[in-house]
DNA sequence: GGCCGTTGGTTGAGACCTCAACCAACAGCC
DNA sequence: GGCTGTTGGTTGAGGTCTCAACCAACGGCC
């Protein structure tokens, strides 16, 4: 058992403010599109996908990838969006376990219609208060985080008690 | 109304680098906490504000503050922390609106008992991917990030069809 | 003292998420 | 055909979070 190895000042310092700031951050941009549009932030995401993928479809194990979530989650997600009428499901004829999921006439003007006021808050909390450099950093970093983290996404961490 | 600005090319990239990286690197801390010590990460950073307040004891309000939530995520969460036998209420006698929080030893031996695991996930995934200059500059782009929306953090949205 | 606005917290309902269990459809193999 | 294992999704229970409503204690003012 290695020493731990703690967080110096910088870090700790940093640690603090990515975890206000990010915090903050995505209760603003949820709160403003739940006040303004009514979706959460998670299910703009999966309208927004839809809306790029051709015939606006995808199969939810896509679905999942792209929009970074859950089976589970996203699972429950698309039923809310379907009982709202913005998204459609139906089984794929040459695979009837993969679902396709695609997104309705009326979900598509929903995204058109929250995507400016999502887009400009964006623009309002996070790129109007940085420098080019800083953007740029930020996505390298944030590049490097998630590289490590994805694929290990789902591997199982070892019992607590090592007595697995 | 204005013409909406959307993202370019390098805002698209780094936002999403963004939400993925976020997303995961809190699911991944989450997960191990959850697993090595059953609490949440949010939790988890209400007993360590505690244990570094004087008497181990704040006041609901300030607590709120330094661990950046709101009154009721706090006050559910103190509840529950206080069935676990990990936090105390009390009542300040001067003023006996405002509750006081005290982290009690059981509290303070889970605390220890998590941290070591804790802070080597955030090392993990975090730190040790990153160079010491994008540490820097993560904090930094975090700091303004952070600064711009923490006073506000309450304002109100103006009405969604502008009929306020 | 008695009213009134403010401050500090709590509560309950409803929404979303996680985890584990489950199920149905396919594919390989005998 | 009939097993068996795998893949693709769904479901339900339980937990956390949000929002709005609420309540109790204080402070100022008459």
């Amino acid at each position: 058992m290695e020493p731990t190895r703690w967080l110096d000042e910088q870090e700790q310092w940093t640690w603090r403010n990515f975890l206000w700031g990010a915090r903050l951050l995505l209760e603003a941009l949820d709160r403003q599109l739940q006040h303004d549009s009514e979706i959460p932030h998670t299910y703009y995401m999966v309208l927004a996908a839809l809306s790029e993928a051709p015939e606006r479809t995808l199969a939810m194990g896509q679905l999942a990838e792209v929009v970074c979530s859950s089976p589970s989650r996203l699972s429950h997600a698309v039923a809310r969006l379907e009982d709202a009428g913005w998204i459609r499901r139906t089984k794929r004829p040459s695979d009837r376990r993969t679902t396709l999921a695609q997104l309705t006439d009326a979900g598509l003007a929903t995204l058109a219609a929250a995507a400016p006021g999502h887009v400009e808050a964006v623009r309002q909390h996070l790129f109007d208060r940085l420098t080019r450099d800083q953007v740029r950093v930020l996505g390298e970093a944030f590049e490097a985080i998630h590289a490590g983290l994805d694929p290990e996404h789902t591997r199982r961490l070892p019992d607590r008690d090592g007595r697995s």
